[in-house]
DNA sequence: CTAGCATGCTAAAACGATTTAGCTCGACCC
DNA sequence: GGGTCGAGCTAAATCGTTTTAGCATGCTAG
């Protein structure tokens, strides 16, 4: 009934109340701001407040609820702690599992970051990345995203096409990823191999296939060029989507039986295009991995799921985000320090039931 | 070795040069902040200002690369226009999906949006609740997280167990999915259908079940409950991974097929207990889809992938998250305004080869 | 007695915008 | 000649912090 107070005249609706501000906890005690402000980040400067007005102000600030508003420390300190990252979207798996590992690396360092889904559109990479900067991230995070101009933030890339001054570079190790493949293949006692190479505008292409080249010669594999077919990929600058990826493979593995020429192996570029040829394969009355052995790329949700299932080498992309937000975390915490061009990350091997020894030879 | 003239001092470094501020334009036109503000932001109150001056305000701010500080601009206005998302963790598919959906709606529409997975873990929950909200994030959207407390924004969950005072649920029409299902394995001819039953602690398990109940009442179909079995997801709180799913999915395709009791078609609860099962009907020498019929739930990747390939009931992920995404914009449009309780999404069925007539009975 | 020095605080200026409330000047009216 | 009006601006407050530079006050030392 009392209607002098304001928070009882907008009774009906319970109105959002205003947010504790510094200076209320300040009044509140009878105190500034600047005391207030010093004891609760425990600046250095608040070595001359005595410990009894330190856990007034303490106390005082809890019983109230005050909460720092984060936007205006962030304008007075210039820091925003939130980074950017830049990717072609998020569903497309790749992103989303590199997107976990960002997450987990930065929320514990206590960063928050703004994520830009581009869609492979030049124009709209554009404008987020001028948005990003508006907001005052404080890095950026580029994921399988080509860029070209330099940055002014500074960044880290992962799966990144070219080399870019001062940026870090997060790829897999392929040396080891087909030292791993070819070693496990040859170890079966398989000696003709079948590859598909990747698309000739993804990123990881052409460094593959030399450490393919490279991990065969070391194990005294001869590669028979009838039986290395390079995936299309689609359209320039385009993504395939999965769906058309396992159809490329389907279709992919169909050529390759039709060839002609006797393989007992297939690595694939990925583990999509492995998952399409094993369809062509059994569809053609061989068995898997009796007569024909499959080792995927990626190691993705389906590889697992396959009957047989897929051995795989794998991408630990939630690792390589993890690596990739540290990185720039560092960077960030040491400007102009030593900060690596190339981080690289180890796959590894993952057995299952897609490989096996070669058909005895007749 | 502070020398007279910061620039030059660290001339060695090309350092970054200050970002132009709405001052410096102001100064280089010999006009006032006031003045720049109200051209650059076509603020009605910009209506005395003649069009030529307002012309030469926007040359100048193009010239010199002024780029407003959003940062600052918050703090004025109040206004962040980000909003806060919480979800167990990205990599789950589940998440991935949904996240997408509300990406692309929420940059469509001028807004970021911070994430943060909580990993099922209720201290980091309250934790990320609270640094959101110091961060002025104007809303929050939760995926698949269960939460009591009311909130102090305005908010959206997507797939959320219980009711909340205020905030609006987008869910799955289980009404539409168990027709759907229901309707094409009757229309094949099914009469004796297995189901998988969630888990106890999933949001979804309840209501589903009472729709595919009242489906088959509809379609005239009977339940035998020795072919109705619950899947049991694990401990309290926690979620099971794809992979144990996928095992939990084996093994009781297995228990189904031990019942004895005739069956010719499994709806499963989602698609990796689906493709688990498969496995097992496989394995024990039946033919899918000429012996048994499999339907799954969600249209993940694998689903398309399996050999033979999954008939499911798609649950749009993505426009589930645009939906969400929507509905908190309007919240955030029109606070007070009407919105609804619950937003329901039109799930649809994926036909492929899992599915068939049953075999002819003897 | 006074300079010096802790001790315990605070005033005020940032940070970079937006926004309210005018201010100045000339033209026009009566 | 004084008042009014509109045109074209601007001063200053504000958003909620942090941070620099001091200001009182009382004690001690010389």
């Amino acid at each position: 009934m009392n209607t002098a107070r304001p928070e009882e005249a907008s009774g009906q609706e319970p109105r959002h109340e205003r947010r504790v501000r510094l200076k209320d906890v300040a009044a509140h005690l009878g105190l500034s701001p600047t005391t207030v402000s010093l004891v609760m980040n425990r600046s250095p400067a608040a070595r001359g407040i005595p410990p009894e007005t330190q856990e007034r102000v303490r106390a005082a600030a809890e019983k109230l609820g005050y909460r720092p508003n984060f936007i205006a420390r962030s304008l007075r300190r210039q820091r925003t702690f939130a980074v950017g990252v830049l990717l072609p979207e998020i569903s497309e798996g790749y992103a989303a599992g590199v997107l976990g590992g960002i997450e987990d690396q930065l929320l514990q360092e206590g960063y928050f970051y703004l994520v830009a889904g581009h869609h492979s559109k030049q124009g709209l990479l554009d404008d987020y990345l001028q948005l990003l900067t508006e907001r005052s991230v404080e890095g950026l995070i580029l994921v399988n995203t080509p860029m070209d101009q330099p940055l002014s933030l500074p960044a880290v890339v992962v799966a990144g096409h070219r080399e870019l001054p001062g940026v870090t570079n997060v790829v897999i190790d392929h040396e080891v990823a087909a030292r791993l493949a070819l070693t496990h293949l040859a170890e079966l006692g398989h000696r003709r191999i079948a590859f598909f190479k990747g698309h000739p505008h993804s990123a990881d292409t052409e460094s593959r296939w030399q450490a393919i080249v490279a991990a065969s010669a070391e194990l005294g594999l001869e590669i028979d060029p009838r039986l290395t077919l390079q995936l299309s990929g689609g359209p320039v600058g385009e993504q395939f989507s999965p769906e058309e990826g396992y159809r490329e493979g389907h279709v992919f593995g169909q050529k390759l039986l039709a060839v002609g020429a006797p393989f007992s192996a297939l690595f694939a570029f990925n583990d999509v295009s492995a998952i399409g040829a094993m369809r062509a394969i059994v569809e053609s009355g061989l068995r898997i991995p009796d007569d024909v052995s499959v080792v995927g790329f990626d190691d993705i949700l389906s590889a697992a799921f396959q009957n047989p299932s897929l051995t795989t080498v794998r991408q630990p992309l939630h690792e390589m985000g993890r690596r990739a937000a540290a990185e720039l975390l560092h960077k960030l915490g040491a400007p102009g320090g030593d900060s690596p061009a190339t981080v690289t990350i180890e796959p590894t091997l993952v057995l299952r039931d897609s490989t096996g020894p070669p058909p005895d030879r007749a």
